[in-house]
DNA sequence: ATCTGTTTGTGAACTCTCTCACGAAGTCCA
DNA sequence: TGGACTTCGTGAGAGAGTTCACAAACAGAT
C-alpha cells in the first residue's frame, strides 16, 4: 500500500529526473549512490534532493547512501509508472506525429495507441504503427483503449473542441502543446506546454542582458 | 529606453500568455480591457494579473481598465519582441523538423535559419526553407546569421556534446528537448523541456486519485 | 463642480519552496 | 567492543510567489 502524506508539487516535477538519472546508474553498474552524486546527475543540490526523497519516506541508509535499484523502485511507484497510462495523440501534423513516434513516450509506460485528425488523406491509416482516426471515433478509441491521457497537438482554432471532445468521453488528464488558455472542469488536469513561451522567456533574458552591457 | 526595476521569474513566465491575449483581443477590434477580463483569457486570477503588470509599469487607467494596444506594445518591449533572435536547430529528426515547422517560432520572432544533423542524406539539403549544416559548420553559420539561440532536439547521446558546441561558438541561450540534465556554464541560459516529464507528473496525480478512489 | 460607480495599484498576510546546519544512524577497521 | 568517519533526515529560518482587501484615481452623469 502506497499512499504518500503529501508530496510538494515542486518534488513531484524534479523525481522524473531522478528516476532517470537512477536508471542510467543502474545501467552502468552502479548500486548505491550518494545524495552529492545523485544530485550532481539531477542538476540539483544534495540538500534538496534529500528533502524531496524524505517527502517520499526513509529510504537511504546513513553512512552509506541510496541503493539505486530499491531508490529506481520506490520512485517509479510514487510517480504511478507501475502502471502504463495509454494515451491518444489529437491533431496528427508535424508535431502530432513526432510525439508519437518519441520513445520516451512508451519507454515510460506512456503509449501512443491512437492519433486523431480531420485530414480524410490520414484517417484510416497507420503511421507509424499508431492508427488514425477521425473526431467522431474518438468515445469508441477511448473506450476500447482504457486511454487515460489525450495529448493535444492541434492548429490552435482545433484544440479547444479537441479537449471538449476528450472530456466529454470521460478523459481527465490532458498535455496541451497549443499555445492558447483552455477550459476544462475543475476536475481535468491540464498540463500546457508552449514552445514559443519558452523561446520568449530566453528573449526576455536576451535583451536584459543586452541592456546590461550597453 | 526600458530598463526595468526587476521583474520576477514567475511573472516573466506569465507574460506570453498575457501578450498573446491582448493580441487576439486586438484583432477582434477590442480597444479596452479589464483586468477581470484578460485573467479571465489567460487563465489567472484578477489580482496575480495586476501585480504581474504593476512590476512594468503602470499602464492601466483606474475606472476604466488597460488599453489593448499600448498594453500590448510594453509587454512586446518587456520581453525584448521588438528585436528577433534567429535560431539553430540541433539535430533534424521527426521533432527537430516539427520545431522548425513550427510557425509559432517566426511568428514572433525567432526565426530558424539553419539546422545541424549529422546525417549525411540529410546535410547540404533544405527542408521548408531550412538549410541543414554539418556539426562542423556551426560556427560559420552561427555567425553568418547572427544566431543568438540553440535548439537542442537530438538524440540524447548527442545532446550535451551539440551543446558544447554551441557555448564554444559563443551561443548563450539554450532551449533544451532531451531528456537529461545538461551541464552549461554559469553565463549561459539553458531552459530545458522534457516532454515526457510532464506525462510522468500526470501520471502521478492520475494514480494518486485512483487511490482516493480506491 | 460634485457625486456615483468602476477599476486599478499595492501593502500586508499567507503559503509554498529552498537553504543550511547539525543531530542521528549507520559502516568499517583496529 | 569502541572509535573514527561518512552520509542521511530534518527542523528552523530565509526567500519567492500568491492572495486579498482597500485606498487612490479616473469617467460620466447631473
Amino acid at each position: 500500500m502506497s499512499s504518500y502524506g503529501h508530496i510538494p508539487e515542486a518534488t513531484v516535477a524534479r523525481l522524473p529526473s531522478y528516476l532517470r538519472a537512477l536508471v542510467d546508474l543502474a545501467a552502468v553498474g552502479v548500486s548505491t549512490v550518494s545524495s552529492e552524486e545523485l544530485a550532481e546527475l539531477s542538476g540539483v543540490n544534495a540538500p534538496k534532493l534529500r528533502k524531496d526523497l524524505s517527502h517520499l519516506g526513509t529510504y537511504g541508509t546513513r553512512g552509506v547512501g541510496y541503493n539505486v535499484d530499491y531508490l529506481s523502485f520506490e520512485i517509479n511507484g510514487a510517480l504511478g509508472l507501475a502502471n502504463t497510462w495509454p494515451v491518444v495523440v489529437c491533431g496528427f501534423g508535424n508535431l502530432g506525429r513526432a510525439l508519437a513516434n518519441h520513445t520516451g513516450f512508451t519507454e515510460r509506460g506512456f503509449p501512443v495507441l491512437a492519433a486523431v485528425d480531420t485530414d480524410p488523406a490520414k484517417i484510416g491509416r497507420t503511421f507509424d504503427g499508431v492508427p488514425v482516426h477521425s473526431p467522431s471515433e474518438i468515445p469508441e478509441v477511448v473506450q476500447r483503449h482504457s486511454i487515460a491521457i489525450g495529448v493535444i497537438s492541434t492548429p490552435v482554432e482545433a484544440s479547444q473542441g479537441a479537449v471538449d471532445r476528450l472530456v466529454a468521453t470521460g478523459i481527465r488528464s490532458i498535455l496541451n502543446f497549443s499555445p492558447i488558455n483552455l477550459t476544462v472542469p475543475a476536475d481535468v488536469e491540464l498540463r500546457s506546454v508552449d514552445l514559443s513561451t519558452q523561446l520568449q522567456i530566453l528573449g526576455f533574458h536576451l535583451q536584459e542582458t543586452a541592456i546590461d552591457e550597453s
